[in-house]
DNA sequence: ACCGGGACCTGGAAGC
DNA sequence: TGCTTCCAGGTCCCGG
C-alpha cells in the first residue's frame, strides 16, 4: 500500500510525536511482524525497552527509529501497516500487532492486516541501517543519482516498469507512482530499459519525483482506511492520478480511454494513445 | 549478475 | 443469503 509520499508523512508524523520519548517496553501481539529480527519476539522487546528516541529517518519505503544515537527500530509498513500514535486506553485495533508505551503518555501502535510489513532491532542502525544497506537512494535524497540510474536503466533489458519498482536500483517507487511517472512522460512500462533514450530515462526518474512531490503535499494517495497517517487521516491525492485505478476512464490528455493490463502480478494502468505499447524486439 | 514468476497474508467487493 | 473468485499501495526467494 504505502509507497514514498505515504511513508513520508507517517515518518514527519512520528518526528512530531514520538521525538524526544522513552519507550518503556514493548507489547508483540503476533510473532509474523518481527520474523526479520533474529532476537525473537522477547529480545526485541528487551532490546527497545528503556531506549529513547532521538530521531526518525527514511529511506525508500523504509523508516527507523533512532534509539540514543547508535541502535534504531526498522520498520516497513508492507501492504498494509500503520504506525499510530493513540491514548493507551484508546479501543485496541483488530490487527494491532506490536505495542509501545512511551514515557509521555502516547501508546505507539504498529496496526497490520497483512503483515506483510515488520519491524526489526537494528544495532548501530542509528544512522542507516545495515539491513537496507542494498536498497537505492530515493528520488527525495539531496545525494540521489540521476544520471546514474539512468544509465544503469539504459544497460539493461528489463522493462522499464518493473526498473521502476526495484528498490536496489532506485527506491520508493511504487506500483500507483510508476504508473503515474510513465503516464507523464508518455512512456509504456513494457519498454525495455536498453530501448529507451538517454532523455527518456532521466524524464521518467524526474516525473516519479514530481508525482511523489505533488502526493506527499497532499498528504498521500489514501483509497480507505487501510492507508493513514500517524493519527488515522487519509491523504487526498488519489483526486490527482492520471492513470492509476482509472480503468475506461478518459485520458486528461487525449480523452482515449485508460486500459488495465495485469503485469508482474499485479496491474498496469496506461493511456494506449499516449504511451503505445513498444513493438516486439526483432530477433 | 540479471530475469521472470510465484509465495507470503488477510479481508473487502463483485459475481453467481 | 450464501458461496466463490478476484483484487489490493510490497518484498523475498527460487530456478533458469
Amino acid at each position: 500500500m504505502p509507497e514514498l509520499p505515504e511513508v513520508e508523512v507517517v515518518r514527519r508524523g512520528l518526528e512530531t510525536h514520538v521525538v524526544g520519548a522513552r519507550i518503556l517496553g514493548a507489547e508483540v501481539l503476533h510473532a509474523r511482524p518481527v520474523r526479520r529480527d533474529p532476537l525473537g519476539p522477547e529480545g526485541f522487546a528487551q532490546a527497545v525497552a528503556g531506549r529513547t528516541v532521538t530521531a526518525v529517518r527514511r529511506r525508500g519505503k523504509y523508516f527507523w527509529l533512532a534509539l540514543d544515537d547508535t541502535d534504531a527500530i526498522l520498520g516497513h509498513l508492507g501492504m498494509s501497516g500503520q504506525m499510530l500514535v493513540k491514548t493507551p486506553g484508546a479501543p485496541l485495533e483488530r490487527h494491532l500487532r506490536v505495542r509501545f508505551p512511551l514515557d509521555s503518555g502516547a501508546d505507539l501502535r504498529f496496526v497490520d492486516q497483512r503483515m506483510f510489513g515488520g519491524l526489526s532491532y537494528a544495532p548501530g542502525g542509528a544512522v542507516l541501517p545495515s539491513e537496507i544497506a542494498h536498497i537505492g537512494r530515493d528520488p527525495l535524497d539531496a545525494e540521489f543519482d540521476a544520471e546514474a540510474v539512468a544509465r544503469r536503466m539504459r544497460q539493461r533489458s528489463s522493462a522499464v516498469k518493473r526498473q521502476l519498482l526495484d528498490q536496489t536500483l532506485v527506491s520508493g517507487v511504487g506500483n500507483i507512482y510508476a504508473d503515474e511517472a510513465l503516464w507523464r512522460a508518455r512512456l509504456h512500462g513494457e519498454r525495455p530499459g536498453d530501448r529507451l533514450t538517454r532523455a527518456q530515462a532521466l524524464d521518467v526518474i524526474e516525473q516519479a519525483r514530481a508525482v511523489m512531490l505533488q502526493a506527499l503535499d497532499q498528504g498521500g494517495t489514501s483509497f480507505d482506511a487501510l492507508y493513514v497517517n500517524v493519527n488515522g487521516e487519509s491523504g487526498y491525492f488519489d483526486r490527482s492520478l492520471h492513470a492509476y485505478g482509472r480503468e475506461d476512464e478518459p485520458c486528461d490528455r487525449c480523452g482515449a480511454a485508460i486500459r488495465r493490463v495485469a503485469f508482474m502480478n499485479r496491474s498496469s494502468y496506461f493511456c494506449p494513445t499516449c504511451q503505445p505499447v513498444p513493438r516486439r524486439r526483432r530477433t
